[in-house]
DNA sequence: ACGTAATTTGGAATAATTCTAATTATCGCT
DNA sequence: AGCGATAATTAGAATTATTCCAAATTACGT
């Protein structure tokens, strides 16, 4: 008899990518892994940290960071930093930008079409070559926009 | 006999914007102020406290904490928070981008074309009222610009 | 099963910033 | 010029976020 061993909560991805690494896929990786997906509301470690430890109780704050640096390495997840205060990290690859709605302090992915960023980037002085850009917004979300 | 009394390195500005948010003109504000525009590395706190410490040996980290807030607070200057660590201070108002230089580290303000960040503002979703975009740019700069 | 290397853990250490209470400076008024 | 009220500065303690470290655990290939 054949029983699935991957849970189908994980995305292939992580055991691949992380593979690739020559790192191993653990619990606590998945875990973390798994929380970023399901809430994708940009959470701090320590946000991250209380998520998971209902359901790996044994697991301590620094493996968190461990975990979320390592997702970093290997191009699973973004760490992002707009003004002072803890690192957030989110697992939208996709080229976006964030808006950071000034009343409620959330933060939201914006989808901006691909040609902007390539437009931003040509426009560099000569000398200066891009490989990223971060696109932050600071004001106002109406409820509706969630 | 006329002197002049107030020093041709602070800008009229100075004074004139804390008085119009309440707020008085002191030797550490001046100062605190003048090392930012000297030298627009983007500093962080602490490299300010070491630049103005010659000057005002009494100073204390506390006050140039407490001074770059009041100067951001009046919009003298601008926070810059990009990637974990130490929050920097640019004097730049100008609607700018940063480009972050990954090899040195360094960091060189960008101008670029206002209908640029008007563009951007007006391909956010419905919903989304911005009154402030901040861009950074990561990678590589040639010596030449500096 | 066994040895090796990766990973996790808890706690200590560090870095950045904020807070607090006491002192000092400044302003307006007389 | 002096006084009282208020603002600003100061030193150090406290807090927050993160990293470091050495020991214990776990997983992997043979």
């Amino acid at each position: 008899m054949v029983t699935v061993t991957q849970s189908p909560r994980h995305p292939a991805g992580l055991a691949q990518k992380l593979a690739d690494s020559g790192l191993r896929s653990t619990p606590q990786r998945e875990l973390v892994y798994e929380v970023l997906l399901t809430k994708r509301d940009h959470p701090t470690a320590d946000e991250v940290f209380a998520r998971v430890k209902p359901e790996l109780p044994g697991i301590s704050l620094a493996t968190v960071y461990n975990c979320l640096e390592t997702l970093v390495q290997c191009d699973l997840v973004r760490a992002v930093n707009f003004e002072r205060g803890p690192t957030r990290y989110c697992p939208n690859l996709r080229p976006h930008a964030h808006f950071h709605d000034e009343l409620t302090g959330q933060t939201h992915d914006v989808d901006l079409p691909e040609t902007l960023f390539a437009k931003l980037k040509s426009e560099l002085p000569p000398g200066f070559d891009a490989n990223a850009v971060e696109i932050t917004f600071r004001g106002k979300a109406k409820s509706s926009a969630n």
